[in-house]
DNA sequence: ACAGGCACTTACCAAAAGGTGCATACTTGA
DNA sequence: TCAAGTATGCACCTTTTGGTAAGTGCCTGT
């Protein structure tokens, strides 16, 4: 079995690096509702319904090392935390913009691709 | 127009949707190849290395389903196939262009955090 | 006749991703 | 004192995804 790794290929193409970032069930939610500001913890959880503690906690880690979101321990009596978004982060989401618009403009057309795979399979 | 089903609130934003389409291990590169033209499928097979037969088949079928790519059999004697990218997978593939300059700007921070994760666990 | 390429298909498995639920240590309010 | 909230951690389990390896039918070159 070969070893792709000998020349370090790593990514084929920008997008292929930027998936690896942005990938994962909750991200681009998380992403979404940080590029509205600084958030805390509860507060994030409860305005991407329905991921677990488990989830979140995960995924903001990820994104915090991938230098994405920065995380602020208030160290205040009452357990304060929120997330933000780093520049790095911020230039990401801007990034993600055409990409954002493309899924909006086509929005039906991938929900009733999606229906179809479900249903079919 | 759609009217949005409050029980059914697909996605979050455009980006979630778009993310439906272009997740998969294999698509980013596929979509990158067939960019430059219409592949056969034995050629498409020899440029992302490492796919094996399985992955590559199958993520060109939900591609297909998707109306992303355009399989072509041209009925010959000797088995000729090709894949190309729609017009829909065209625009999709120009929305993908600045995520693409952005993972390429930042292949390296991502490439050690990739690194960093991996070590990590 | 047989190896080998073509474009797949299938069965079986391992690994990764995600979900559920309980536990923590602290604090405030009732 | 007890419940509830805050921000996490951890163990266990299921689902999804990807990988390996083999086989199919057809055709061509030797």
């Amino acid at each position: 079995m070969a070893k792709e790794n000998s020349e370090t290929p790593r990514f084929i193409c920008g997008l292929h690096a930027t998936l690896h970032v942005i990938s994962g069930k909750w991200k681009p939610l998380i992403l979404f509702f940080l590029n509205k500001g600084p958030t805390r913890y509860g507060e994030l959880k409860r305005s991407v319904r329905g991921v677990s503690d488990k989830m979140l906690i995960q995924q903001l880690k990820e994104l915090e090392s991938d230098g994405i979101v920065r995380r602020t321990d208030h160290g205040e009596i009452p357990l304060r935390v929120d997330y933000s978004l780093t520049p790095f982060g911020t230039s990401l989401v801007r990034a993600m913009e055409p990409l954002c618009g493309w899924g909006e403009e086509h929005e039906e057309d991938i929900a009733a691709a999606m229906d179809r795979r479900k249903t079919s399979r």
